[in-house]
DNA sequence: CCGTCCTCCTGGCCGC
DNA sequence: TGCGGCCAGGAGGACG
């Protein structure tokens, strides 16, 4: 599942490979993850247009275009990005080809087909609701001690489901969600504004550091999630929760167990976590 | 305004 | 060995 980590990796590796690069022509073969406009509009709009930046705000990929045109792409949760040298076959799973000329080509694959294509002006970008309303990033000057604690002080749900609302914090999802939790030593279920200040101060530190190190090493590799050459990520190797179910905790021993909180499978540790 | 639940989607895994 | 059923979860919409 591509969070920020995993997504800025991508853009890290695809940067050098796509910027001066012309987008020769599109390929769409399923055109329904194509959101705006329509396929057809979103293939004339891009033809023949030299991507100059790639960009990444929270878990979306911007490609920045000549004539202030943009492609906007989210991955939800099986969606990969990656670039392939000429004779490379799509797979059934790729829904869409760019064409960068000289036989290099973007592949955009999808088993699980949720992921999110845009095209428009940058003027337009208003119209991506989850993009326009994000709230600041982690290791972002926006994202403040005092950014964060007004948020918790203010909220009466749950502080999972704080952490994962990208309108109030960009780039967190699950696993990093759950690790941020873990190494604050903060149980998941906990409503938000019971936090205490010293709390606040470690959930803070913990989410800045899992996004941290995260990037540093080159993303979570759970099951799809791989870079813009396919290359794996090696942060599933330093994990203190997810996925650990039944296993000891790094720190005390006794086993990571899972259950449900804002709607979504949570792994903590019962005696860590409180 | 805010929080919770449902929906989309398919491969992989579990149990019988 | 085959197959039904359930789970994974980001984000937007319905609903109270």
């Amino acid at each position: 599942m591509p969070e920020l980590p995993e997504v800025e990796t991508i853009r890290r590796s695809l940067v050098d490979k796509v910027e001066g690069r012309q987008i020769h022509g599109v390929e769409i073969l399923l055109p329904r993850l194509i959101k705006w406009p329509s396929a057809h509009e979103f293939q004339a709009l891009v033809t023949g247009k030299t991507i100059q930046q790639l960009d990444r705000k929270g878990k979306y990929l911007i490609l920045r275009l000549e004539d202030n045109m943009t492609i906007v792409i989210h991955l939800r949760m099986t969606g990969r990005l990656y670039f392939v040298n000429s004779g490379e076959k799509p797979d059934r799973f790729t829904h869409i080809i760019f064409d960068l000329g000289t036989g290099n080509k973007l592949f955009y694959a999808d088993t699980r087909t949720l992921g999110t294509l845009y095209a428009m002006p940058e003027s337009e970008l208003w119209r991506i609701a989850g993009l326009a309303s994000m709230g600041p990033e982690p290791l972002s000057a926006e994202f403040s001690p005092a950014y964060f604690c007004g948020l918790l002080s203010a909220r009466k749900g749950r502080i999972k489901a704080l952490l994962l609302n990208q309108k109030l914090i960009g780039g967190l999802g699950n696993i990093y969600v759950d690790e941020a939790l873990a190494i604050a030593g903060i149980d998941p279920d906990r409503l938000a504004y019971t936090l205490n200040e010293e709390e606040t101060a470690r959930l803070y530190q913990a989410v800045n550091q899992v996004i941290d190190e995260g990037i540093n090493h080159g993303g979570t590799t759970f099951r799809d999630y791989r870079d813009g050459t396919g290359k794996s990520g090696s942060h599933q190797n330093y994990l203190s929760v997810y996925g650990r179910k039944g296993q000891p905790c790094k720190r005390c021993g006794a086993p990571i167990e899972r259950k449900e909180v804002a709607g979504r499978g949570t792994h903590y540790c019962p005696n860590c976590q409180r």
